[in-house]
DNA sequence: ATTATAACTTGCCAGTTGTCAGATGTCAAG
DNA sequence: CTTGACATCTGACAACTGGCAAGTTATAAT
């Protein structure tokens, strides 16, 4: 339902803009075909068609991907603090050391976590 | 450069958590075997897959989306933690998961890194 | 009316995605 | 060594996306 309205959507801000379709060809890179049948419904636009004419369109991008059902309504970020709240405490030098590596490396810490609990559970299971 | 990473990161997380890719499958409904070619790079996930699995994998979705190319870098603002630690971020999945653990635990797994990269420099002095 | 031109539509096809079913690899128990 | 059970990988296929080129339908101007 959220997704018919997305061509019905598109295509009134096209041409409130306004805008013809090889217009906003020209400004998005799509093609002005694949735009029209995004607009009657015939195509389903990917995300990476979203990207492109949000903002010709004037939208921003979240807008889009929440119209078409590939976001859910509420970005809802999980940030670091929200984390802190919904557990323990995050102990700040931890977090700063950490913060100095990068993601990748700070994955593969955390990753040695279930290693030792695993270990743990077969010493005291003997 | 940020697409090769995506398989990486998709893998690194599900082998961390720890997940098989048939479990991963299970709670997120995409089939083993397109996990498994994701993974490995041999296909690119679609938004629709995207946001399956984010959740299942303790992402946000729009973490997944920006490291995929369709979503380009955070349009909100920076948390004030972020702030604090000038340099780095701190992953939210790796905060939340550390921030479960006492804070002893915390600075033992923080501990192993100076061990980590001093064998890490006496391999590649070789 | 008749051209001319701009706007949109349709036919077709190459390239991808995601699924099912079956093959392959792996490892512990008998 | 063989069996059985997992986990992962491969082959084949239907469905879909998006572009190009040719077709149709307006809209104007003479």
């Amino acid at each position: 339902m959220e997704i018919r309205n997305l061509s019905k959507i598109i295509k009134q801000q096209r041409i409130m803009i306004p805008l013809t379709l090889q217009e906003l060809s020209a400004k998005s890179g799509v093609s002005p075909s694949h735009l029209g049948r995004i607009e009657r419904g015939e195509r389903f636009p990917s995300a990476y068609i979203l990207r492109k004419i949000a903002s010709p369109l004037g939208f921003k991008e979240n807008e889009l991907f929440i119209l078409a059902g590939y976001l859910s309504t509420q970005p809802s970020d999980i940030t670091e603090a929200d984390a802190v709240h919904s557990g323990g405490i995050l102990d700040p030098y931890v977090a700063k050391v950490l913060s100095q590596e990068t993601v990748e490396m700070q994955r593969i810490i955390v990753g040695i976590l279930p290693i030792l609990k695993s270990i743990a559970r077969s010493m005291s299971n003997k």
